[in-house]
DNA sequence: CATAACTGTTACGCTGCTAAACATTATGCT
DNA sequence: AGCATAATGTTTAGCAGCGTAACAGTTATG
């Protein structure tokens, strides 16, 4: 049935639906979109959440470090960094060792505004995928990040 | 053993890569990049490609519903077409029925392009999963789908 | 110790999109 | 028929998210 789906797909839209460079385009702009819904009541985008949450997951992350994860310039980072310390979810403090870097470490309040994120941003995953088993879910993640690496390491 | 590789994630990166909506971003990002790159020698930007794909699969197929298939505003649509029209790939003509619409037809240049260029993107998806499954292929994109189906209907 | 490499930062610009407004044409209601 | 409503293509303006290039301060490396 699934082949059947694909050759409609096929003859109706020139099997634009039978890549997944489209596909990922189409799906990453919904996720993303009901991403940011959920994100904006608390104020902060896509990008600003990930870098929190690396934050919490590493105090002490260096700016550079967390740009590198996140597949970003550092230069992109500064002003992510920068609101995030406006808010006081954030401090930059100096590391002993090394006199260039701005360790990065979360404030109680940018902990405590962190769970509250976190169990939406939880919440709508499950809703996004209410209709998909266990299995499926795991697949999807588990392709995705082999497909990363996959290109990441070109 | 992806419970492992989740798990290890989660200590790493402080559960980021347990996220669909974070791993979608990254891995879009990187399949958008190299389409880039496959795609600019013909001077086409994946939304141009796209839409050409449309206007083939569909000839006659109006710029609204383009715009819809490919989740843009009408207005968007207008320089693509614009561009595409440009380098003589598609033309617009009057429909008789409704003097509002623009048909687009793809002219026979726009073909013999079509065809180069589809053959290099249908490589590069080939390479990209060059260590894949056709199962799990087939599995990425039928699961892409049905996350796309359920967020559009919302 | 000189050269290269790294860190955070700023300034600038590009690209791809959205939003709002508009003219023209179709459709639906009554 | 007449009038409100909606749809199509288009222009203009603007914004958000990136990247690039350059910079000063600092550390690593030969």
């Amino acid at each position: 049935m699934a082949d059947q789906i694909e050759d409609n797909a096929k003859l109706r839209a020139g099997q634009l639906d039978g890549f997944i460079g489209y596909n990922l385009k189409r799906a990453n702009l919904l996720v993303q979109g009901a991403t940011r819904r959920v994100l904006e009541p608390h104020d902060l985008t896509p990008s600003a959440f990930a870098t929190l949450s690396l934050v919490m997951g590493r105090p002490g992350i260096t700016q550079s470090e967390v740009a590198r994860q996140l597949g970003i310039e550092r230069s992109g980072l500064v002003a992510l960094v920068d609101k995030l310390q406006g808010r006081g979810f954030v401090k930059r403090e100096p590391v002993p060792g090394d006199r260039r870097v701005q360790a990065l470490h979360p404030t109680s309040a940018g902990c405590a505004a962190y769970d509250v994120v976190l169990r939406d941003i939880r919440d709508l995953e499950d809703r996004m995928f209410k209709d998909f088993s266990e299995q499926e879910r795991g697949a999807l993640l588990s392709i995705l990040g082999k497909l990363r690496t996959g290109l990441e390491e070109e």
